[in-house]
DNA sequence: TTGTTATTTCGCTAACTGACTATATGATGG
DNA sequence: CCATCATATAGTCAGTTAGCGAAATAACAA
């Protein structure tokens, strides 16, 4: 894994705002009707709104969030469902911690 | 503390790289005559050199660092000796993880 | 086919970043 | 004071980023 793609992708703090959001679908998008925005994620239109960005500045950064790992989109019907990769997350806070860490001191 | 300011201050590898040198110094900047870098900390001029970039750019990259809390500068004598803040980088760390955390499930 | 909606790509601008050189400041030592 | 060394600031430049609107593509619906 690249993990300068990762750094970067956390570099500013809107796309740190839509795992934010995306980590708790319920409570932002609720009211999201074609697709369980738990079960499938969330579509790309209602991120951008709740953003307050246009459409296309939200796409890309959703891409650079894919292109990092950290979430997953996948084609439903006509709309993109993002979801995060709890996993690819973990692994990557993990790697941090490590890579900032003190050396184990020799034994 | 402004957490904006510490993303910014992580969000590319050679900033990343300074912390990693410093977190041994011994072993990267054992050759530093003018006081111990474990104890005091390690001076500029040497930061630059082992990152191989100008002088001028290494002390703009150690301020951000600074300004983020991530290191502390002291000067004694003519050097300026820069050393892991090792609270604020756990700190720091701590927050991103609660940041990116899935919110604690209602009980 | 035609229209509608969702997303992506394109082209642009403004702002930011990281690097450099040149220069200024601060501290030490003749 | 003057020279030297370490660091800071100023100015420049190329490359990147974040935003936009316009246009292209993809998926459906009529």
């Amino acid at each position: 894994m690249d993990r300068s793609i990762q750094i970067k992708a956390l570099a500013g703090e809107t796309r740190l705002t839509i795992l934010r959001l995306l980590a708790d679908p319920q409570a932002h998008f609720g009211h999201q009707w074609s697709a369980d925005p738990v079960e499938f994620g969330v579509c790309m239109t209602l991120i951008a709104e709740a953003l307050g960005i246009a459409q296309p500045t939200a796409s890309r950064h959703l891409d650079i969030l894919r292109q990092a790992g950290f979430l997953t989109v996948q084609r439903h019907m006509k709309w993109s469902y993002c979801k995060r990769d709890e996993a690819a997350i973990r692994d990557y806070l993990h790697w941090l911690a490590t890579e900032l860490a003190l050396p184990e001191p020799a034994e």
